[in-house]
RNA sequence: GGGCUAUUAGCUCAGUUGGUUAGAGCGCUUCCUUGACAUGGAAGAGGUCAGUGGUUCGAAUCCACUAUAGCCCACCA
């Protein structure tokens, strides 16, 4: 093996080789399935370490599975992303100094998919990076052939179903995209502005005079007065009793002269501003509703772009929004309409996309009709058929469902699906294809002689949503009935991060539940999501963000998909700074650096011929077969314990989508087990060709739990050290298990065994710890003593044998190390542990004084130690009430640590 | 306004149904370049688990309130 692991080439060599050899590719039919579907990023989207984070553990969960033997599908793709996509091509135009308006649809919309041919592969390749071991070969895209013709049947059915319906409907709209948005697509900031007090003059009365503030005019407080020449009423809550005189009369609309009608509605909020309301049903959508309410007229006063049109007057048409405001204001001061003016915060709509000011606005726009659909969707949560994990989300989704609103559908796009209607004068055709159309057109007319010609599409496109609810089957082939389909729906998890719970996930729910007749998944994972290390969300504009690619070229795809899988909790969101990810580099050199330690025993095994390999003579793999009857040491037989926990707790651990918890017990084996522990024993172990054929066999464990995690160093290592053949892969070997309990009974493989080696080893730490407290240096041998039990004492454990014990004096840099009864007592420096009582003996110098005062400081710390532990045990309760592994264990704690006081004493005096 | 979550070592976070003297990584201190690894090894310091009260023999863990922070939803003309 190379001196260095060189990452990028086991990067550039394995992606590749899986890929081309449909490593990635199972198909239906055989074992259990477990199924998939990624969140598809938009098609214009960069990688970014949501990204890196979700993928991630997705990738995880889904080679865990294929290693288990699950016939898995992980499908990947990307999302057309309506107006993003568009916005990046009219960009590209506007450079060229023109409007799509200039190319018209067709051509603009070729030159759209020109775009997406030529750059929307960038994520894709992108994703690849990360080593994802998605489907490539059942890649999708939310507008391509099978989508279209899913979103077509959809919108088809659900129209002859009743549950799309075409309305006028006050609409979130953003004037720079020229689209409806939905709620969720309006993001609501703090807004500095002004509440403009104006007067509008009772009808029947003379002018209003300051002063006299109720009686000749009411004071309405607005923060929008460019809207005034829509006002069709003035509004007060009907409990208000100052203003109760003026319900029904009529106001003047400064301004216009025109007259409105003072109305009482619960909306109003006394409390709030002056407790009168003006109404503009065409701007306002709480305004909208009391319109509704009160029958009133809706004054559109704006043009699609905002700017004002003929109706708000001669004046104003043709000024732009903002521009109005201005001049209203300044007209209703001349006019002595404006009484004052304050400031206020409030909170003002933005376009999610452009982040131009959001209009509220009256227009025709498609909608789905969501509470029959939600329903279903709220039972399958509710009946546990499908999962949240965590649990907790399921609240948020039920709050979200119960009190949904219906889904406006159409945009006024030309980058999406088109919305399948066809109008005829006031017929409207809802057909899958413009000939469906046209034969129900003929077919209610009677008009054999029509033509596509006579039928005019519906200008608009879909919200991209409208095929992304449909991901999970719409990608498996529906509306065809295909063997994908059959055999992966419903898949299994859906792992995404909570922003788009409702966007998304619940959406899937209700298409999956009314088209498919069962929920699209099992599981739906909810991950955080990643911040900076300040907290704050990372955008490219405040450039607090980690480019996921950048991480991976400075330290490998493994290193970040480690550390992420590491640092990640699915309950909170992960702030992550650069240094986190040195965490999985150093890991990613910890393997490669031991696997170097395996080969290089290996060979000098080899080399120094059959003899030293003893009975396993040519044969360098464990097995039990092989090792069985050889005695193996309590090192060895640790070591299989602790990986037979390992590969338990790591299957467990992923069962429950504990991603990382799973990384730390692999980390931890790794690490601690493998390299701190039996490395280092089997460098002296005296049966070492056994040893090294068990560090074989765990180190091929070890790289196998760790593949879902780190892909490539394992699949490199596993190749290296010739655990795999060419043209093999790690990916498609069994994930271990553990061991069977007749193998570890055959090799005497016990908890009581792993106990009894951890308490070894904590006497080495006992004892190194006592020589740094005592300054000696480590160069010095020492001599050292264990109390500990005898063979003749009950119960005590056997005495070590003679190689184990020059093992414990090598680790210790003892020349000696004495066994003497448990319980003798020796003027010396001593640390309790589990295996004994560890004593060192300090022939060399030690400065007495500040010795006396550390004891001091011990001896009071265990001072209240003991006086709680006695109060403790003297408590009935605890005694009657407490499990009893609990209290022996407080026992036997205060025995010891009495012990330990007792021995300090002793030391005390010595050092008097 | 409605809902959700968090508060544990200097920092980022674990702590599974209440039960050892509360853990990890990074950072810090001291020491170690003896052949797997200095992207390393050994040892160590550092926490009254946000606060108050309650339930319990026993609370970081359960309950209530308070404080602070964050998120989501709905929003005031």
């Amino acid at each position: 093996m190379d001196k260095h692991y060189d990452a990028k080439a086991a990067e550039a060599k394995w992606y590749p080789f899986w890929e081309q050899n449909g490593c990635f590719h199972d198909e239906p039919g055989t074992g259990t399935p477990y199924s998939v579907v990624i969140p598809p990023p938009n098609v214009t989207g960069i990688l970014h370490m949501g990204h890196a984070l979700n993928q991630t553990i997705q990738d995880i969960l889904v080679r865990w599975r294929r290693m288990r033997g699950y016939n898995t599908l992980w499908l990947p793709g990307t999302d057309h992303a309506g107006i993003a996509t568009q916005n990046v091509v009219e960009k590209a135009l506007k450079k060229e100094g023109k409007r799509r308006q200039d190319l018209g649809r067709e051509a603009f919309l070729a030159r759209v998919w020109e775009w997406k041919k030529q750059y929307g592969g960038t994520i894709v390749h992108q994703q690849r990076m990360l080593g994802n071991s998605t489907d490539w070969r059942r890649e999708r895209f939310t507008f391509d052939e099978g989508c279209s013709r899913a979103v077509a049947k959809v919108f088809t059915q659900l129209y002859d179903e009743g549950l799309i319906y075409k309305g006028n409907y006050i609409v979130n709209w953003c004037p720079r995209c020229g689209t409806a948005l939905a709620n969720d697509e309006v993001e609501h900031e703090p807004n500095h502005g002004h509440f403009w007090y104006i007067r509008y003059p009772v009808v029947g009365s003379a002018k209003g005079v300051a002063g006299e503030p109720y009686a000749d005019y009411v004071m309405v407080a607005t923060t929008r007065p460019e809207t005034l020449p829509g006002d069709t009423a003035v509004a007060v809550n009907p409990k208000d009793e100052r203003y109760a005189h003026l319900v029904g009369k009529t106001v003047i609309l400064p301004l216009t002269g025109r007259e409105i009608p003072v109305i009482a509605d619960d909306y109003v909020d006394r409390e709030f501003g002056t407790g009168i309301v003006k109404i503009t049903p065409a701007h306002d959508p709480n305004d909208f509703l009391v319109g509704k309410r009160h029958n009133l007229a809706e004054i559109n006063i704006m043009t699609d772009d905002a700017h004002m049109n003929e109706l708000a007057g001669a004046k104003y048409c043709g000024m732009d929004r903002w521009e109005c405001r201005k001049a209203i204001v300044a007209d209703l001061e001349a006019g002595g309409f404006l009484d004052h003016i304050e400031d206020i915060d409030n909170q003002v709509g933005h376009c999610y996309r452009c982040h131009e000011t959001v209009e509220s606005r009256l227009s025709k726009q498609w909608f789905v009709r969501m509470k029959p659909l939600a329903e279903p969707a709220i039972a399958a949560v509710k009946s546990g058929e499908v999962r949240f994990v965590p649990e907790r989300w399921s609240k948020i989704y039920f709050n979200w469902m119960e009190n949904i609103q219906d889904w406006c559908i159409s945009r006024q796009l030309w980058w999406g699906h088109r919305i399948p209607a066809y109008y005829l004068g006031d017929d409207v055709f809802v057909a899958e294809t413009a000939e469906e159309a046209l034969a129900k057109a003929k077919a209610k007319t009677g008009n054999a002689a029509l033509t596509l010609a006579d039928l005019k599409q519906d200008p608009d496109v879909l919200d991209t949503w409208f095929s992304s609810w449909l991901w999970p089957f719409s990608t498996l082939g529906w509306p065809e009935k295909t063997a994908d389909l059959d055999y992966y729906y419903p898949t299994t998890d859906l792992v995404t991060a909570q922003d788009i719970i409702f966007f998304w996930v619940a959406r899937m729910m209700m298409a999956g539940l009314h088209f498919m007749k069962k929920p699209p998944f099992k599981n739906i994972v909810i991950h955080g999501i990643v911040r900076a290390a300040d907290g704050s969300k990372m955008s490219k504009s405040k450039g607090n963000s980690l480019d996921p690619l950048e991480l991976i070229d400075q330290y490998s795809a493994d290193a970040l998909r480690f550390s992420i899988a590491l640092i990640t909790s699915l309950e909170c969101d992960t702030k992550v700074n650069k240094e986190k990810f040195e965490i999985g580099r150093n890991f990613t050199t910890k393997i490669w650096n031991a696997a170097k330690f395996l080969e290089m025993q290996e060979e000098a095994l080899k080399g120094a011929g059959g003899a030293a390999a003893g009975s396993l003579a040519g044969q360098s793999r464990f097995d039990g077969r092989t090792v069985f009857g050889q005695s193996l040491s309590a090192d060895d037989r640790h070591i299989l314990y602790a990986a037979d926990l390992a590969c338990r707790k790591v299957n467990e651990i992923l069962e429950a989508y504990r991603i990382q918890d799973g990384a730390l017990a692999v980390y931890d084996f790794f690490w601690t087990q493998i390299c701190d522990g039996y490395v280092e024993y089997v460098k002296d172990a005296p049966n070492k060709a056994v040893s090294v054929a068990i560090l074989r066999d765990v180190f091929w464990k070890a790289l196998r739990l760790l593949h879902p995690y780190m892909p490539f160093v394992t699949e490199e290592v596993a190749h290296q050290l010739g655990y795999l053949k060419d043209g093999e892969t790690i990916m498609r070997q069994p994930f271990p298990v553990g061991y069977t309990d007749a193998e570890k009974a055959a090799w005497g493989v016990t908890a009581e065994n792993y106990e009894f080696v951890n308490a070894k080893r904590a006497a080495i730490t006992a004892l190194r710890a006592l020589r740094a407290e005592y300054k000696v240096p480590p160069s010095a041998w020492v001599k050292a003593t264990i109390a500990r039990g005898t063979d003749g004492s009950a119960g005590a454990p056997a005495p070590l044998p003679e190689e184990e014990v020059k093992v414990l004096a090598k680790a210790m840099r003892a020349e000696s190390v004495d066994f003497v009864p448990a319980g003798s007592d020796l003027a010396m420096p001593s640390k309790m542990t589990p295996f004994g009582t560890v004593y060192l003996s300090l022939e060399g110098l030690v400065d007495k004084a500040a010795e006396a005062k550390r004891i001091a400081g011990e001896l009071a710390k265990l001072a209240g130690f003991i006086k709680s532990a006695e109060a403790k045990l003297a408590n009935e309760n605890f005694v009657a009430h407490a499990p009893e592994a609990v209290v022996a264990e407080a026992r036997r704690k205060l025995a010891e640590n009495r012990d330990k006081v007792a021995q300090l004493e002793k030391l005390a005096k010595l050092f008097a």
